[in-house]
DNA sequence: AGCACGCCGACT
DNA sequence: GTCGGCGTGCTC
């Protein structure tokens, strides 16, 4: 507005802009809706009298008067890009500001990437409002906050050096931390897991030095044990616990507090890698590997994904805390994206692999329950609980090669088969090729038979075993966090084992076959990770029998390191192209609509490529599509561009014609629904 | 999502 | 002539 000699209308056109505009406050807002169309910012009209702040919730007119949405105010300003009169805001909900800039910005960044709104993402940063404990805490403010933080001590951690902590905390570093196995006991309360203690030493010395950190967990039971050894450390006025399970009051007035302007240690589960603390000095996500990080709503973020989006927000650190690093951090660490520490003793207890030691035995198959198992496991229980894992029911276990048993592969992409209905071929679930003469790579033989066995027969085989041996039940309907020291078998389906005061005398580990023939993509790594966990709750002299298991995993479970073998998986995934050397979207609707949309994707980048469509009910289809990481971002843009297309676009159905999942390996897993 | 605008067939 | 079908587009 600097050009001079502009005509008499263009001046007075300024003049009556600046008389009716200067001074006017403008309020920029992000619409909390599920409509992807409304992904972008809106300008409303600060009424007189309406006290509006940059975070506070506010409810404004939408198309007509009547009609009202939710929103944030993102910023306020004096200028607007819209061409044509500013509606006003109908209502100033509250004057807590809930959405501060840096939890947008975050919450764009990571919808960019996931190809999704950022008020999806906000809706599961920020809890539903709860406006009791929201005016409770307004007045708590005015009242001025309390003493400074009180002293918080630095405990010491077996096998890790003192200057652990201030090299993790390194501004932009990622690490990946191997936590020890074994339990430790607690001055608070019932025993912890020893992986505790480096996660907790982490966040105590962050917050000497005036530092925030946010710890995300998987479960519940996670969050029990985490609490319990954090608060022995950091003080009640530092520490704040969210999750869903708490109540709703609870769960707003914990958010409101990571709100506050001082240094604070956040407790959640995937939800809380949102918390909006400041003086961010690293985020800790413990057990990536764990399918409890993957969001399972819109736009599906992973707990992993955002850790490393919001880092590079707010400078802070990654750790990676797990017993053994995930298939995708794994690949970090050999590619020198993050670095690797552990402790440098082990307290793992020995591992037998049973299948292996009765090799002598002339080759008999080896029983469901081996007599050195039962034998190790009757020892055992003299001197306290003995942990039984069992698989849980509910997994195809798809289908082998009927005289080698296999596996049976895709003779184009090697992926898993499956029968779509008998009687017709079976059907890659990956590519969707039909192998109308399956010939197995390994033998020759042409006869595909199901795999695997029900857990049905588990428990009652044991209690035949262990007639007068007390047995505790744990599982996912009824999961138990803790048992005593007592002798007892304690049967528990893998992922609900309960903690043992002192740990598990010995532990057997039953369905191996079972678990490893899950036909999913990340079967080995979970299967990995869930025996290493069981293991982990042994006490580090006991004993830990790995049943009907043979060759590789045997090895590496008795050996006690993973490497080798994640390696292969790596170097694998990497031939096949599959994630994690890939990134890939799927593409699940109507054939037409997932068509065109891949296409469009494919014209977009020349590096992006297609798997399917494979039918996954009748009108439905799923393509995946896979493309590098470098140039990613386009791809991203692209669907989600398509994404609001479609939402206004002819034809439109009542919900999103096409659902767009990024990242998500499970994608191809066509069994699995998402 | 809703709600308005707009451009063709059947009606008093 | 005009009432109203729903296909299409927009929401500060």
């Amino acid at each position: 507005m600097t050009s001079r000699g502009s005509g008499s209308t263009e001046w007075s056109s300024y003049a009556k802009l600046v008389d009716v505009n200067s001074g006017q406050r403008i309020a920029r807002v992000v619409l909390d809706t599920r409509l992807p169309q409304l992904d972008r910012l809106f300008d409303y009209r600060i009424a007189e009298g309406q006290e509006v702040e940059p975070g506070v919730r506010v409810k404004v007119p939408l198309r007509s008067a009547t009609r009202t949405s939710g929103a944030f105010v993102l910023e306020v300003v004096e200028e607007t890009e819209h061409t044509g009169t500013l509606a006003e805001i109908s209502e100033v909900i509250s004057s807590a500001p809930v959405m501060p800039r840096r939890l947008f910005d975050l919450a764009r960044d990571v919808s960019d990437r996931c190809a999704g709104s950022a008020s999806d993402v906000l809706r599961l940063a920020i809890p539903q409002r709860y406006v009791r404990v929201e005016k409770a805490w307004i007045a708590s403010l005015s009242e001025g906050v309390g003493a400074d933080a009180e002293a918080v001590g630095s405990p010491q951690v077996d096998g890790f050096d003192a200057d652990t902590w201030e090299k993790l905390l390194v501004v932009d570093s990622r690490f990946s931390l191997t936590t020890a196995h074994g339990v430790v006991p607690s001055a608070s309360g019932p025993d912890l897991p020893r992986s505790t203690q480096p996660v907790v030493a982490l966040a105590a010395h962050a917050l000497s030095n005036g530092k925030s950190t946010i710890i995300v967990v998987p479960d519940w039971r996670d969050i029990t044990y985490y609490q319990q050894a954090l608060a022995e450390i950091i003080p009640e006025a530092n520490l704040v616990v969210l999750h869903t399970q708490q109540p709703a009051g609870e769960r707003y007035l914990n958010y409101l507090r990571t709100l506050e302007d001082k240094p604070q240690v956040v407790l959640g589960s995937r939800h809380a890698i949102y918390a909006p603390v400041s003086h961010l000095g690293a985020l800790v996500i413990v057990e990536d590997g764990d399918e409890a990080h993957r969001e399972p709503l819109s736009p599906y973020p992973h707990s992993r994904d955002v850790a490393i989006v919001r880092a590079q927000r707010d400078k802070a650190a990654v750790i990676f805390a797990s017993v053994t690093p995930s298939l995708p951090v794994r690949r970090w660490i050999d590619r020198g994206y993050v670095q690797s520490v552990g402790p440098k003793g082990t307290y793992r207890a020995r591992v037998i692999p049973t299948a292996l030691t009765s090799l002598g035995d002339g080759g008999a198959q080896p029983a469901r329950l081996p007599s050195v198992a039962i034998q190790g496991a009757q020892d055992a229980l003299k001197s306290g609980p003995v942990l039984v894992q069992v698989f849980r029911a509910g997994y195809s276990s798809g289908l082998a090669c009927a005289s080698c048993k296999e596996p049976g592969g895709c003779r184009e992409c090697q992926g898993p088969l499956r029968l779509v209905a008998t009687g017709s071929p079976p059907q890659c679930a990956w590519c969707g090729v039909a192998q109308g003469s399956w010939k197995c790579f390994e033998c020759g033989g042409l006869k595909l038979v199901p795999r695997g066995q029900g857990i049905g027969k588990t428990v009652a085989d044991i209690g035949r075993s262990f007639p007068t041996t007390t047995i505790i039940r744990s599982d996912g309907e009824h999961p138990r966090s803790h048992v005593g020291r007592e002798s007892a078998l304690v049967v528990a389906t893998r992922g609900a084992e309960p903690l043992a005061d002192g740990g598990y005398s010995a532990a057997l580990l039953l369905d191996g076959p079972a678990m490893l023939s899950r036909e999913t993509l990340s079967t080995l790594e979970d299967t990995l990770r869930e025996w290493e966990h069981a293991i982990s709750l042994v006490r580090s002299e006991g004993t830990v029998f790995l049943t009907d298991v043979e060759g590789a995993p045997a090895m590496v479970m008795a050996a006690g390191n993973h490497d080798h073998l994640l390696r292969q998986e790596l170097a694998q995934r990497e031939s096949l192209r599959l994630p994690p050397s890939v990134r890939i979207a799927s593409l699940t609707g109507p054939a037409a609509d997932v068509s065109r949309v891949a296409q469009a994707v494919l014209g977009v980048s020349g590096e992006a490529d297609a798997l399917g469509p494979v039918a996954i009910a009748s009108g439905v289809v799923r393509t995946v599509l896979r493309f590098p990481y470098a140039g990613g971002n386009a791809v991203t843009e692209e669907l989600r561009s398509w994404r609001n297309k479609m939402a206004s676009g002819p034809k439109r159905g009542s919900s999103e014609r096409v659902k767009i999942v990024i990242d998500n390996p499970h994608s191809l897993d066509t069994l699995t629904s998402e």
